[in-house]
DNA sequence: ATTCACACGTGATTC
DNA sequence: TGAATCACGTGTGAA
């Protein structure tokens, strides 16, 4: 519900972007709610993402199809974990878009920005006016400007064309997916790239950190704002077929709406489906254009959903997740036979971050209203109507989480044989098996070769006094749902919930040219460490050197972290009273 | 489809067998068949089958429901890869069922087979007259005629009073779970014992060789020759819906057939469930006897809806959780919330195998065409009649294919938090990247301390054959076999992702009483100290000494952590695999 | 045309 | 109730 934000804007939007319209190279009023869906997206994703831009498709005169700057928003880097200018001076700037000089780049971006007119929005959040020097990623999104794609043609053409998910994470992905662009990317310190097709064109996301898992909720995010991609598929594929799988998918409110608006949302209706993807890698070809077919918004997704409140579970997860769902879709994503690509390499790893934040969702519209009855099977008519929409999206969301779950394994898997989720399952485990084998087998040769060499080395403990508790299984987590969260054994107060703490917490910063010191007391339940570490996270800093001594219920924490020049952070009070604020707050996740 | 021969045979055996006649104990005129069809699905496996046995059910005076001797065939190991006789010198025969010497069992044996006549048809194969000596899995074979279980007594009563098929294979597996008659298996050879429920009893198979995965065109061959299970559980399932796919498996011949033959089979087929699995693990005591119900295949008609009498019954069980599914069933396997028995044992280690699961099946009602009733939702009527009975059972098979993936691949991955599939992926995936680390980790340890002595070489196999076997003891069993094959890496390609970022992290444990010495590596970006600080909260441990520091791009990490004696995380490697996959991250969402 | 693999919607069944 | 999971039958796109 709160985002219904989205309805409003993406109707406007969808409504300028629909017909395609003329598809303006130069950006025009709509731009505004462009830019404003652009910036939505960025600030409410909690990965740092340096830049969004929309880039709007269109036929050129001979009728080829071509992607050209809609609007974008640049956020900078600021919000990120590495010091944002310090980088740039050794820009190679080997592409022919860009050339070196910070005072040349920043005139060409102050001109372009005023002949524009775009700026404005984005302008005063990073580095407008503050900022002394233009980074690379900055120049990267301004130069980016003037560029235009056909299908097929670089990142965003061809997650166009092919209607597939672009994320490419890494240097090494940049460099090797066959795209001018992406190699460009990397050059000015772009590590993560993410090209989502959606009605009317192609959203880029840029960022400077690498964001190697494809956060769904993002993808999800844009497909809601935007509108999904027109199902280009292979040649044909057939809008008609896209057509009536969508209209499965929407089948509920059909029953009840009258045949005409389905007709009429049918045709504005588009495929949403849910894109293929392609992370590194060899890059698809795949095929034609055709997209025109339909955009639109409206379509809607019913549902209603939104919160999942929380609820139990281990600690783990749940929570998150954002979703929506769009519309019918299907394909995909893991499998589909002619898409798959992928495999090559991806690694992964690493980290969890993600979110975004909770619902979205959309409005329903339609839905009730009775009207005249739907002829198609009313499909066990009692049943109800409203039980089975939630469910069946319920269900649809339980699907697509599995699915990423098979993205995630597949990406952590070599050599995935075929592209079908059973292969991918038995690969998997002969992967395991292997890798096992090969642990026992490294263990006991070094084992061997150094078993001798080795003697104990005992020591320490300490201890002695307190065990703490519990905790037993640790695996709880199954277990037994109830209580756990991690409770903390130990004194009472504690923690994560929030906060009340209180307690003897002290904080001391001080700054050191850019460094600051920060010296944390508090007692020693409730994970102080990880809490700690969390909030310097949170204010993105990087921790230099971190000592923690826990002794006697206390735990003392003295860390010295690199804060960035001009950034927010800047003053001994400010960062004293963020990092305590998120010492003692609740922990994210 | 190698097993797709199974039409043009099961539609004869399928006379046969479906009226699965009386169950008369004792082996009558019909044990011919029984018996062709034994021999038929040994010598159409291309696994090494060394015995077949039918457990046929009847009730003995006080109602108790009794397995017996139905029928047997012995092919001995001659068919498959290995050598057949030369394994029976060094019998222990512990068991009170047999005694050692050859010539002694030979006596007895053909003094059976001679009283019993039955070994006419299977004499002549194998030993009969050729062998010189009797192996230890012939004995076994023999020796079983005298046997007889009731409900839940052994692996063939529970397998038929739970309807869930048993497939033990090695003999941790076969020792572990709860059976004499497993034991005494292991014991004469049998590396693999295998209970598949049918309509009248049930089928066990034996073999000498290791045969980890389920075979399921074996078990559909055998559901198909002898009739699935009843629905034992609770009951019943319904004969109708089963006669539906049953036909759907044997579709092909019946494309052809006329409609009546069609009707005829209709009537007379079983539930063609498919049944749960026990693999290795504790046996689940399951419950109660109950079974004859149905049992054969006559009641089929009846019912249509029918069903649910019975159900609950098992309640006793429940108590662990088991249940076992009730009715229909659908449930799960891997899944199924309730019936979780399994994770309590599988922690076991690592290491294979054991799971359990079971299952089965189905029944929805409903129905088609067919006879009695099908009152429920006609289903869409129009499409037509086979093709879609065909794709039914074609998409049953996959699925059944990729929960059996699911199994295995669960079998592998060590600690599976919860029951359902999404959590397996996703510690699957985290499994995977732990072990990938650990892999780093121990080939850069290895590397470094020979580094120097050595020339590079790693791994490969063994090198120069040392090592080896040393897994050779009872662990054998389990992972072995595999990776035989698998073995397939060696150099170089082995680092997987091949890519390269998160590669660069090491994660050193050393435990120290109750304190442990963590030291991870990693690469500075990221905030490793807040990833590190969160995976030891997420594992309930607590820090007490800690300490970064962050030097070029390089993040090293030293924590002492005072880890619960007896807890989970007790051994180096179980701590040092559970803080790396976290520092690395699933993200799950 | 037939096979294979998906995703979808739905009913069950659990907690 | 409501939220989960699962299996099933079905429609559909690719090979």
């Amino acid at each position: 519900m709160d985002e219904l934000i989205v309805s409003s804007p993406s109707s406007s939007s969808m409504v300028s972007s629909l017909p395609q319209e003329s598809r303006p190279i130069t950006t025009t009023a709509a731009s505004s709610s462009l830019q404003l869906n652009l910036q939505y997206i960025l600030q409410t994703q909690s990965d740092c993402w340096a830049y969004a831009i929309f880039w709007q498709s269109s036929n050129d005169q001979s009728g080829r199809v071509v992607l050209a700057w809609g609007d974008g928003y640049f956020q900078g880097t600021k919000v990120v974990d590495d010091a944002p200018q310090n980088n740039n001076g050794n820009t190679t700037s080997t592409t022919g878009s860009g050339s070196g000089s910070q005072s040349e780049r920043k005139k060409v971006m102050k001109g372009i920005q005023a002949l524009l007119g775009e700026t404005s929005a984005d302008g005063q959040n990073d580095d407008g006016s503050v900022d002394c020097d233009v980074t690379d990623a900055e120049w990267f999104y301004v130069m980016s400007l003037a560029q235009s794609f056909f299908a097929d043609d670089g990142a965003p053409g061809k997650a166009f064309s092919s209607g597939n998910l672009v994320w490419l994470t890494g240097g090494q992905q940049l460099q090797f997916y066959n795209c001018q662009r992406a190699r460009e990317a990397q050059i000015h310190g772009i590590e993560t790239l993410v090209c989502i097709p959606t009605a009317g064109g192609v959203l880029e996301l840029g960022s400077n950190a690498l964001i190697q898992d494809i956060n769904w909720g993002l993808v999800q995010q844009a497909k809601s704002l935007f509108g999904p991609a027109a199902d280009v598929g292979a040649g044909v594929a057939d809008a008609a077929a896209a057509a009536t799988t969508r209209l499965l998918l929407t089948t509920k409110q059909q029953e009840e709406a009258p045949e005409s608006v389905d007709d009429e949302m049918l045709e504005g209706a588009i495929s949403f489906a849910d894109f293929g993807l392609v992370m590194g890698g060899i890059p698809l070809h795949n095929s034609s254009n055709q997209q025109e077919e339909e955009t639109d918004a409206a379509t809607a997704g019913a549902e209603s959903k939104k919160d999942h409140h929380r609820y139990h579970h281990h600690h783990y997860q749940e929570a998150k997740k954002a979703k929506k769902r769009g519309e019918h879709d299907d394909n995909h994503g893991i499998g589909r036979r002619g898409t798959s690509q992928v495999s090559s390499f991806l690694e992964s790893s690493d980290s969890d971050c993600v979110v975004v934040v909770e619902t979205t969702t959309r409005s329903h519209q339609v839905e009730r209203k009775g009207g005249v009855g739907g002829k198609k099977r009313g499909r066990k008519a009692g049943t109800g109507r409203e039980t089975p929409l939630n469910h069946v999206e319920a269900e649809r969301q339980r699907r697509e989480k599995l699915n990423h779950r098979f993205y995630a394994l597949r990406s952590v898997v070599p050599n995935v044989s075929r592209m079908d989720k059973a292969s991918l399952l038995s690969d998997a485990v002969a992967y395991i098996k292997e890798l096992k084998g090969k642990v026992d087998e490294l263990e006991s040769q070094l084992k061997r070769i150094e078993g001798n060499k080795k003697s104990v080395k005992i020591e320490v403990a300490d201890s002695n006094g307190n065990t703490t508790d519990n905790h037993s299984t640790t695996t709880a987590s199954s277990s037994v749902p109830v209580d756990q969260r991690i409770t903390i054994p130990k004194s009472k107060k504690s923690c994560s919930g929030g906060g009340g703490m209180s307690s003897n917490v002290q904080v001391e910063v001080k700054m050191v040219g850019t460094d600051a010191m920060v010296r944390v007391q508090s007692d020693s339940s409730g994970y102080p460490t990880a809490r700690l570490m969390d909030a310097i996270r949170d204010l993105e800093l990087r921790v230099h050197h971190a000592s923690m001594s826990h002794v006697n219920d206390l735990m003392l924490q003295d860390v010295v972290i690199r804060v960035p020049p001009s950034g927010a952070w800047a003053s001994e009070e400010g960062l004293k009273a963020a990092l305590l604020g998120r010492f003692l707050g609740t922990d994210d996740r």
